[in-house]
DNA sequence: GCCTGTCTGTGCGGCAACGTACGCCAGCCC
DNA sequence: GGGCTGGCGTACGTTGCCGCACAGACAGGC
């Protein structure tokens, strides 16, 4: 996998790959951007290939929680599947970095003529619906730390890097808790040595304790998704 | 709508619902009866009638808390419209009442075939998730007792009913609180007169003040049904 | 050098919900 | 009638997080 490559695209056929790549352009995605907002028309959809996106949940507009993670293992925009053309969440850019684009009429096209690639973003959209069931749960019956390390590990995945750029004030609002609840939780962390941070510059020290000290969701969320979108 | 109709059903072409259902049976669903468990392979879907499931999420197989609700307007097993076989979810019937029943296999070879049962349930689909999502902030974010009247409002649409039987035990369960969080939000709303209830019966006195009193979450999932199932 | 803005750490009072436990009441069975 | 069970109400100490406020630490621009 010598360019970074999006898993979704990766396990399509070589023929309905290069398709859906002549279709798409590469496109680099910056911090903060909003690339959806509920309720909004669909125009694009993207394959990250090297970023993430955070898919956050709104009370009466206002996003107020991350609800799920889009990375090189999935895709933005999944709704056009179902054929439905509006936004479900605001999705708001996490790690910048490369992604493929697709206007969403061609990849509706496209879609409508490639069985396999429904079939595989059917499967997707699955794995997407069992993450925001855990999301629920999590949110409620796990503390900060817990969830903290999990949402590290979740954004490790989807980055395939060690450090990356993430503020105590943005990650609280990613968990829904106060700044002061990751400063606790972070420095938790930190004193047992699984990771460090530094003015806004976090990196996983030791993976392995992550995981041990990170909620059931995140070995959860793992089973779901390679029972469903293991290559073949 | 003389007998009871399941609304998806309704909304399906004359010729198409009566193959569907050609294809069903009509069962009578008993409260408590669990249908279906996260990971177990998916042998029946369900369109409610006159009855009503809670979707109940799992942490480390044991369901937790619920974060979504099928009844007169909606399906259960809708996983198979996306090609998965296995259940999400843990599905409890909460409301007994009269449902029709397909086989997985001739429901699947059913939606093979026909263009608007697919359309239509990948909207339903959609409308899920948005559920799912509004459910993880109301659950993080909403206190007892709005979430509470929200609860028996949605109770209340699926069952079509205005008294339920409900003990505190299974709410607290539902909200995924103590038993006697129930007690006290309960009894707010009584006082309130919204509600009545007396071991285990609960009646809806004041349909719209329990919507004054129910959070946002309420009248959200209803816009985005009516905006995705509405009848054309 | 200094100033400014950003990021992080600490402290304090408050509160909703938690865990636990006990008592009351209604209905059912013997 | 007496006893049992299931459902409900109340109480008490605990806790994890909240809101707010403020102070220290570091980086970049001038």
């Amino acid at each position: 996998m010598l360019p970074a490559t999006n898993h979704l695209l990766a396990l399509l056929p070589r023929r309905e790959r290069l398709r859906l790549l002549a279709l798409s352009s590469p496109v680099q995605l910056d911090i903060g951007t909003v690339l959806s907002e509920p309720g909004e028309p669909t125009r694009f959809v993207y394959f990250p290939q090297d970023c993430f996106i955070s898919l956050v949940t709104t009370i009466e507009g206002t996003p107020v929680l991350e609800v799920g993670m889009v990375g090189r293992e999935g895709m933005l925009g999944a709704q056009l599947v179902l054929g439905v053309g509006v936004a479900p969440l605001h999705a708001l850019v996490q790690g910048a970095g490369p992604a493929q684009r697709i206007e969403a009429g061609p990849f509706r096209r496209e879609l409508a003529r490639s069985t396999p690639l429904q079939r595989l973003l059917n499967r997707y959209l699955y794995v997407l619906m069992a993450q925001l069931a855990t999301s629920a749960a999590c949110t409620r019956f796990h503390r900060v730390s817990p969830r903290l390390a999990r949402w590290l590990l979740m954004s490790q995945d989807c980055a395939q890097a060690d450090t990356f750029h993430l503020t105590q004030e943005f990650l609280a609002y990613m968990l829904g808790v106060r700044r002061v609840g990751i400063t606790a939780a972070a420095g938790s962390l930190q004193r047992r040595g699984l990771i460090g941070y530094h003015r806004g510059e976090i990196t996983v020290r030791n993976r392995a304790g992550l995981e041990a000290a990170a909620c059931s969701c995140y070995a959860e969320d793992g089973r779901v998704y390679s029972r469903l979108l293991a290559r073949p």
